[in-house]
DNA sequence: GCGATCATATATCATCTCGATATATGCTGC
DNA sequence: GCAGCATATATCGAGATGATATATGATCGC
């Protein structure tokens, strides 16, 4: 999936500015699909302008720089509707924590403790995010893809609150056979 | 996560060619963590063995170009050890199917039911792959992080199979509104 | 009230990474 | 017999990242 497929995706959702494409892409409901960095964004902004897939109206504001909108025009609405037909990317999930996990007898209880406070933080902080989308939201599929990351996200956090513990086991086992230079 | 600390992570489970490296971080156990390209991975072995973490041996090979085979050093596994205890990226989930799932409306019941069949497929095949790698380890911490891996999929694909019928529903319902040249 | 930090907003750039391709050969299925 | 695939190393153009520069209002502690 092009970081062009994900600025019309947002764009039909309504105008925005680069900045706003990026803060949608990183947080909020449009996190579980791709990311990208304004270093991509803005030359594809461009590039969708040139083809006409998008127009920008420049709002100049005292002081600082203008805002530049970007608003998707019905040929860009088109292109992005053949887009979403071609055969998606598989999904992927990447996980430092679960390399950190992996070597718990290495890491040691400290790390490991540290490591699994943080996920679990994280899966709760994103599960708040997802429920107030869920409640704002009227579009179904919008609904339908926080409910899936919802069900995901608490199923994560349930295995982690209820097998947390064998990892830990894992880490001091490890420690007493290994006794390096503690930190 | 940098692809150093992978290869560190991957030799350290014993001797490979960037070749095998390679193919870790895309198939079995180690592809949960972050995927890397031959352009990322053979700079990066040169790199190690210039800092002296892996040292190269040479396997000529009758007719073709001899394997070089990598191998982590006391230095490597205490460098390895260090990353460790740094503090993991926030893990991420990147789904191209949710977005032409959050799309249904406009996607059209054709693609949303293919976009679906793909994706189950996918989580059995990844399922298996899982199943069979517990059966085989002997390794704890493998053992929890490809636990917690078939707990992950077995629930989204749960999930898929209670409600994916809605999604059905929202993308005939779109169709019905946006009639639109159908392919 | 004043400095620090943060949010908004655009934009660039060195460095890194990807995906494709080149090269070379054995093995397997049809 | 040969097309296609797996093994294996390596490079390269195109594209992406992460950091940084620029500019300013808002907020917050002290």
């Amino acid at each position: 999936m092009s970081v062009k497929t994900l600025c019309l995706a947002i764009l039909n959702c309504g105008d925005a500015t680069g900045y706003e494409i990026r803060k949608h892409l990183t947080e909020g409901k449009f996190s579980y699909f791709e990311d990208a960095s304004y270093g991509s964004i803005y030359p594809t902004l461009a590039r969708l302008e040139a083809d006409r897939l998008v127009t920008v109206r420049e709002e100049p504001q005292p002081g600082r720089p203008a805002r530049k909108i970007y608003s998707i025009t019905d040929e860009g609405r088109e292109a992005f509707r053949r887009l979403l037909a071609e055969p998606p990317a598989p999904d992927t999930f990447r996980s430092p924590f679960l390399l950190v996990a992996m070597w718990a007898e290495l890491a040691g209880p400290h790390v490991i403790k540290n490591a699994l406070e943080e996920r679990k933080t994280n899966l709760r902080e994103e599960i708040e995010k997802l429920s107030a989308i869920r409640e704002e939201t009227g579009h179904p599929g919008t609904r339908f893809i926080v409910e899936y990351g919802l069900n995901c996200m608490r199923n994560d956090l349930a295995f982690l609150e209820r097998e947390s513990h064998r990892l830990v086991a894992i880490a001091e086992e490890g420690e007493e056979v290994l006794p390096q230079a503690a930190e």
